[in-house]
DNA sequence: CATCTAATAT
DNA sequence: GATATTAGAT
């Protein structure tokens, strides 16, 4: 038995990039007054690494409100001139804004997965995740093809752990690091623990958490003035491919560390702190789901997405 | 209309 | 290579 065995989970996240840390060298040093300036004279194309702090998917409502205490908003921008040479100049549809495309950051992808985990498999649908993991700027199609791509990688695991057992990687019980079916098609997927259930539903024990989560409406209160300012890693194509992937044969060590990416946005903002200075940090892989499932389980009862959405707040918080 | 899957485009 | 977009079926 090797500590390593119980060790390199309770770390995994540890090695993760914190967003505070990551902060390449932008970001704040934007005003909202020059992001947004810069958003209209967007012109096309993706090369332009910024992101946007209120992006409002379809209708622009032109309201120019200017929040001096914006988040860490990003407006990233940096050689985003140079189009390609010719592209589709001309037309400028401030109405049809086109987004940069969304870099999938570790941290992204774990509320991702922590949104996928409290809803379960049934309502983890693109919708409901993007509800839950109420990112500003995330759209519909982002999940939803970010989903396509995780359930294709929770299959591979499926058939690499069923049966044989092997070794896989640690086994069924940690899917993540280790060993991937292909380093090829899963890099992002590995830097974040897939709960147990993804990968047999229906087999294990506990079936399920959420029954049925009604997902109502989410926040349809009357003043919502939480603009979620996002922060969805946005970049480009081509400069954030040239990290290679040197993970090959690695055991049980310092799997993924080389990713280095953007930063998450957060939404509404939240300004607490630690929770009565009770650190209950390092849960065990299993464990970190199972608090959900008090949360949200039979004896929790049905509970609203606010109340979810909370949580994901909060657990994100703890396992910081 | 929302979702899923596969294929294709950027 | 990672995402976006599209198509066709459910």
């Amino acid at each position: 038995m090797r500590e390593e065995d119980s060790n390199w989970f309770s770390r995994w996240e540890e090695e993760l990039p914190s967003p505070d840390e990551l902060m390449p060298l932008s970001q704040s040093l934007i005003t909202p007054d020059l992001a947004m300036a810069f958003d209209i004279r967007n012109p096309n194309h993706h090369h332009a690494q910024q992101q946007q702090s209120s992006v409002q998917p379809a209708p622009p409502p032109p309201s120019a409100a200017v929040q001096p205490s914006s988040q860490p908003t990003l407006a990233e921008f940096a050689a985003d001139s140079g189009d390609l040479g010719s592209g589709a100049a001309g037309d400028e549809p401030a109405r049809t804004l086109k987004r940069p495309r969304l870099v999938w950051t570790p941290q992204l992808h774990k509320r991702f997965v922590d949104a996928v985990a409290h809803l379960g498999i049934k309502n983890a649908v693109p919708k409901t995740i993007m509800q839950l993991m109420s990112v500003d700027g995330l759209t519909r199609e982002n999940v939803a093809s970010h989903l396509q791509k995780y359930r294709l990688y929770l299959k591979r695991m499926q058939g690499l752990s069923g049966g044989s057992g092997g070794g896989a990687n640690g086994g069924s019980g940690g899917a993540g690091l280790g060993a991937s079916a292909d380093p090829a098609t899963d890099h992002l997927f590995a830097s974040s623990p897939v709960p147990p259930h993804f990968l047999h539903p229906g087999r294990g024990n506990s079936e399920h958490f959420l029954p049925f989560v009604p997902v109502p409406a989410l926040q349809h209160h009357h003043h919502h003035q939480q603009q979620q300012i996002v922060a969805a890693a946005v970049g480009h194509p081509h400069l954030q491919s040239q990290y290679h992937r040197p993970q090959m044969g690695h055991y049980g060590s310092s799997p993924n560390s080389q990713f280095e990416h953007p930063f998450l946005g957060r939404q509404t903002q939240q300004p607490m702190h630690r929770i009565g200075g009770t650190p209950m940090h390092n849960q065990a892989p299993g464990s970190y789901v199972e608090d959900l499932e008090s949360a949200n389980g039979n004896g929790g009862r049905k509970c609203y997405v606010e109340k979810q959405r909370i949580a994901i707040d909060l657990l994100e918080e703890n396992e910081r």
